[in-house]
This record gives C-alpha cells, structure tokens and sequence, in this order.
RNA sequence: GCGCCCGUAGCUCAGUUGGAUAGAGUGUUUGGCUACGAACCAAAAGGUCGGGGGUUCGAAUCCCUCCGGGCGCGCCA
C-alpha cells in the first residue's frame, strides 16, 4: 500500500471514530475522499491532509476540525500536528525503515501493482508505410510505444505490441517505379522522376542489390521487402521489440476486408453515392460519411483499417491502444464509428495522440514532414546514440510538441538529463566497489583494509538489518538521509500514475528527481566511513538508489551503465 | 468556419482528484574538491500561470469568452 492512501484511511477512519462518539454530526452522505500530499515547505510535515472541505457540511472552523480527528489517530510510526486545517504527518525512523526493507525485499519488483488485474491489450504504434526509411518523428513513436509497454506489463496488463505495415496502396506502385527508376539508372538509362516518386538515395543500394539478385521479385514485393527489414533493424537497435508485423495485404489476401464491408452493408451502414460506397459513421459521432469503396473500385485505406481493428478485437484484447501523430485526430470518430457499427464497443479502443517533433538545428526549428527536408531516424541515432534520442524523443508529455535539439542531445554534460541519471547510477555502483576494494592512507600511502569484504557486503545486502538511520549529530545527513528514502517511496505512485495516464515522461521526471536527490545525499552524507554501522546503513541506501533507478531506467529502456 | 493540442521564470518544461508561500532543468551571479566519481552540490536573483469574466471557503487546474501558436478538416495513406 502506498504510504499516501495509507495516511487518507487513517483520516477516514479518525472521523468515523469521532463521528460514532457524536463529536461530528452524522456524515453519511458525504464522501469522505481526501487527497494526501506532500507539503511544499517539509517543516510542516512530511505529508498533509486538508480537512477543510468538511467545514460546510459540520459547520465548524476547518482548525477546530483538524484538531478533533487528531484526538482519534493514534500515531504509530510518525507524529501528527495540525496547523490551518491540515493534518500533518511527520514519520519517524520506524517509518523509514520499513520503506527501506521492502525495496531491499522486493528488489525490481517494489513498485509492482496490478493495476490492469491481466487486461490484455494490444499497443499498436509506428505503423510506417514501408516506402523509405523512418523520420525523427517515428522516433517519438516507437520509444513511447515500447516504454508504455514496459510500463503496463509492471502494472499487470498482458500486453501485445504491434506493427502495421501499411503495405497496400498506390504508395507502393510509387515506391516500385522509384526503384525502377533507380535500377534504370544504374544501368546508365535516363529516367523521368515524377514529383511523387521517392527520391531519396536510400533506394540507390536497394537498386545495386536488386541487379545482383532479384530474387525473381517484382519491384515493389522487393522493395517493400527491402525496406521492410531495414526498419526492423533499426526498430531492434532502437529497443522496440514488436510481438507481430501485421500486414495489411495479407488482409486482403484472406478476404478480411470484403467480409468487414460485407458485415457494414448488412448491418445497413452502407449506401451508393456517385459511384462510390460510403459508410454511414455520421450515425455515430463523425461529422460527415466516409468513402469506403471508391468510384474505380479499389478501397480506400481506412476500409482495410476497419478489418485490422475487427481483426484485433476478434484475437480477443480488452484493450487496444494507438499511438498516432496529431495529424491523424480527425480519423478517431470514423475509426470508432466502425468498431460499434461492426458490433463492438469503440470504448474499447483508446488512441494516444502525440504532438509532432521539431527538430532544433542552429537554434532554428525545422519541421518534419514527409516530403520535406527530413532527418532520418537512424541518423540521429547514430549522432545521439540510442539512449540519448530515447531519452529525449520520451521526456516530455505527449500532448506537447518536442523539440529535439540534436547539439544539446549530444553533450555529455550537465546540459543532458540522461547523463545526469545515468551519472548518478553509476555513481551507486562506484560507492558500492569502493566498499571491498582496499583504501589508501592519503598521509602515509600504506594500504588498509577495505570497508567491508566482498563477503560482508553480500550478507548485508541479502540480510539489510539495520539498526539505525540517523546520526545524533548530523542534521544535515538526516534530512538527506530521509528525503532520498521518501523519494524511493515515490516509484509507487509515479509507477500508478504513469500507468494509468499512459504517462512514459512521468518517469523521466522521478528519474531526474531521484538522481537529484541521490547527488544531494552524497554531498551531504559520507558513506564509506569508520563508523561501520552508519557505513553499513547508507550502502543499504545507496544500493536501494540504485535498484530503484535502474528499475527506472529499464522500464523506459534506456541503459544503466555500471561506469561511465 | 469547425475539431484537437499548446500558452506557467530569459529559454525548455513539470504541476496526477481544485488545496498551505506556483516548482524543476538550463542560462546569469556567488560559494564549495588533501578521503566514496566536481559528469557533482549549495545559495541568490528571476512570475499580473496569454487577457477578461464566472463557479467556491479556496482556481495554473473546472466553465464561458477573447487573443496567440501548432495540427487536422480528401473517392490520400
């Protein structure tokens, strides 16, 4: 249980208790929902509730409140003081401890909740046409997509990740004239580039394999193959690991489609207009009827999409989540329209709309786009390095539009978040080698025995008996001390939360705090020291730091290196 | 015109269910290494939370309206 839904029953059941022995007036209708925080200024507390809200209902000054369920608390582990309403909760040592011990306990798994109760879903992202490789913006995509899927499979989902490879379509007979052309050209023919061709040198190797070995494909099954498994490549290196390829041809190829628009006419969501097939999605809540079958006869892209979701649906997810660009937001109703006139529920589909990716060159924003000046994925990964550009592309909240500086990205100093957090890992890990390994005497350069042997430091770590915490006469160390294990603490809720709000960035932020707090600490606090019990203490600190922050870290899959 | 996202410190952004004096990074200024990694820490300065109205004990947060920026509004994918 998380330590602030702990103090909210606490609060609950005081007033309950008061309310029996009639210091209250009867509070049967009232929901007793209070939210426990953590107080800006810590002199008050180390949490707070405010029962203010009570006031209009008990018509009593919030103080007199506060003070009256203090009298039904019994303070057990921490102390209890009220100023303006707010119920203060300061934990003590005993508090502590058992925060420390379960981390040590538990290890990774401390923050673990099941929060999707074995939910399976489906998080389908990327989803690239296999036409050229990946933008700056697919980036954005694939490193949210697999961080969210690290995140819910902590929390309890079962979860599938999915790749929809947009293989059918005139962006294919594009993409095979492109290479066409590039064959031509190689073998010194001149050529004609329409303006919708695919110009990019990426197709020139393509073209040179395709003269050695064909393979007896046409241009676009090779192409597509090509470029195909160029993006898995880079999706592999990128640490995005797809469950399934699914392509949309193959749709076609076992009568997917046809049968979807067949259930749509049946179910009459259908009519005939100007030669074309519509589908009624103004039924539900699409401002206007979407073209499902156009006036030449071939379909148009959402048709096949209708069939992938039933197809998603039918292999039996609860949930199916979409990361898609902004730029696809006006596809929603429609898409949702389908899923209920085909006889599910559209609630269960939720797409997560992300913000588009700027990226910053010379101070300058510089739009991606598909035809405009792009900066290829897999450049920036070999600029930035893949940590970086993960770390980047997954800090800032979906809803905002990311600038990516690549010059920033790339320093390897107090300018880049992610070597910050990384720094303070392997910072962790030095303390903890330091601990076994024999020191120097800096006056007279004899050797001296290591802190604790390799053995010792096994027992303590497999054991952690701590005896004490805080030093009677370092103030400041304490404070650090109990700010550093509150903010391990935190994984909990920040874990809940960026579950439930699909949420990765959130775990960048505690990474930084919690980096933050461990470069505070060390400032503060001398670990290794002759003091063995206090020594032995703080390695228990610094090793739970560091199985929280790798945790972190790996959920956000981005490397925790052991020396930097 | 309609829909969605954004507007918070010089810059980039947090602020989860409406709660105490609105936070962090960066930049600026200042201070801190003869012991565990100074790739670090501490302190100062920096704000009409885009403007205006409303809801209430209380609003950056909810509602209305206006302004500014981004993205959409295809028988493209």
């Amino acid at each position: 249980m998380m330590i602030k839904e702990y103090f909210e029953e606490v609060v609950k059941d005081a007033i309950l208790k008061a309310v029996k022995d009639n210091k209250f007036n009867n509070l049967n209708n009232v929901e007793l929902n209070f939210m426990c925080e953590t107080p800006k200024n810590t002199e008050f507390g180390d949490y707070a509730i405010n029962v203010s809200m009570l006031s209009r209902y008990l018509k009593k000054a919030p103080n007199i409140i506060a003070e009256t369920v203090k009298e039904y608390i019994t303070p057990d582990s921490f102390e209890v003081n009220v100023i303006n309403g707010f119920i203060n909760f300061k934990l003590n040592e005993k508090f502590l401890f058992k925060i420390l011990n379960e981390i040590l306990d538990k290890k990774e798994d401390f923050a673990k909740i099941d929060l999707g109760k074995g939910k399976k879903v489906n998080i389908e992202y990327v989803s690239a046409n296999p036409t050229g490789p990946f933008h700056i913006g697919h980036g954005r995509w694939a490193a949210i997509g697999s961080a969210l899927a690290e995140i819910m499979k902590y929390t309890g989902y079962d979860v599938f990740q999915e790749f929809y490879i947009n293989d059918a379509g005139a962006q294919i007979q594009r993409l095979a004239k492109s290479l066409e052309n590039r064959v031509k050209e190689q073998k010194g023919e001149n050529v004609v580039w329409d303006d919708d061709l695919y110009k990019g040198d990426y197709l020139i190797p393509v073209a040179k394999k395709y003269i050695e070995d064909n393979r007896g494909q046409s241009y676009a099954d090779f192409a597509k193959e090509e470029m195909l498994n160029l993006q898995k490549e880079l999706l592999k290196k990128f640490r995005t690991d797809f469950d399934l390829f699914f392509s949309e041809t193959s749709l076609y190829k076992d009568n997917e489609v046809d049968s979807c628009v067949k259930q749509l006419k049946e179910a009459g969501k259908l009519y005939e207009k100007d030669g074309a097939v519509w589908f009624r999605s103004t039924d539900y809540t699409d401002s206007q009827d979407r073209v499902l079958k156009k006036s030449d006869g071939t379909n148009t892209y959402l048709t096949a999409d209708i069939a992938y979701h039933k197809n998603k649906l039918d292999r039996g997810f609860d949930l199916l989540i979409n990361i898609w660009g902004a730029d696809h937001h006006g596809y929603i109703p429609r898409m949702k329209a389908a899923i209920d006139a085909l006889g599910y529920d559209s609630n269960k589909l939720e797409v997560l709309l992300g913000q588009l990716v700027n990226i910053i060159e010379n101070g300058e924003a510089v739009r991606m786009g598909k035809r405009k000046k792009m900066v290829t994925l897999d450049e920036l990964v070999d600029e930035v390095g893949v940590d970086g550009t993960r770390y980047w592309m997954l800090m800032r909240s979906i809803d905002t539009t990311l600038d990516f500086d690549v010059e920033l990205a790339k320093t390897k100093n107090d300018q880049n978040p992610v070597f910050y957090v990384q720094y303070a890992h392997a910072r962790c890990c030095s303390i903890l080698r330091k601990a076994t390994i024999e020191k120097i005497d800096t006056e007279t350069k004899e050797k001296l025995p290591s802190y604790l042997t390799e053995d010792e430091l096994k027992q303590l770590l497999d054991e952690h008996k701590i005896t004490k915490l805080y030093d009677k006469n370092d103030t400041q160390a304490n404070n650090s001390t109990k700010r550093i294990i509150l903010k391990l603490e935190e994984f909990k809720s920040t874990i809940e939360a960026a579950s439930r709000l699909r949420a990765p960035y959130m775990l960048c932020k505690y990474a930084q705090e919690l980096a933050q707090e461990l470069h505070h600490f060390y400032n503060f606090t001398r670990v290794l020291s002759d003091d063995i019990e206090m020594t032995k203490m703080r390695l228990l600190i610094v090793s739970a730091v560091k199985i929280v922050l790798c945790q972190t870290l790996k959920l956000i899959r981005v490397d925790a290196p052991e020396k930097m």
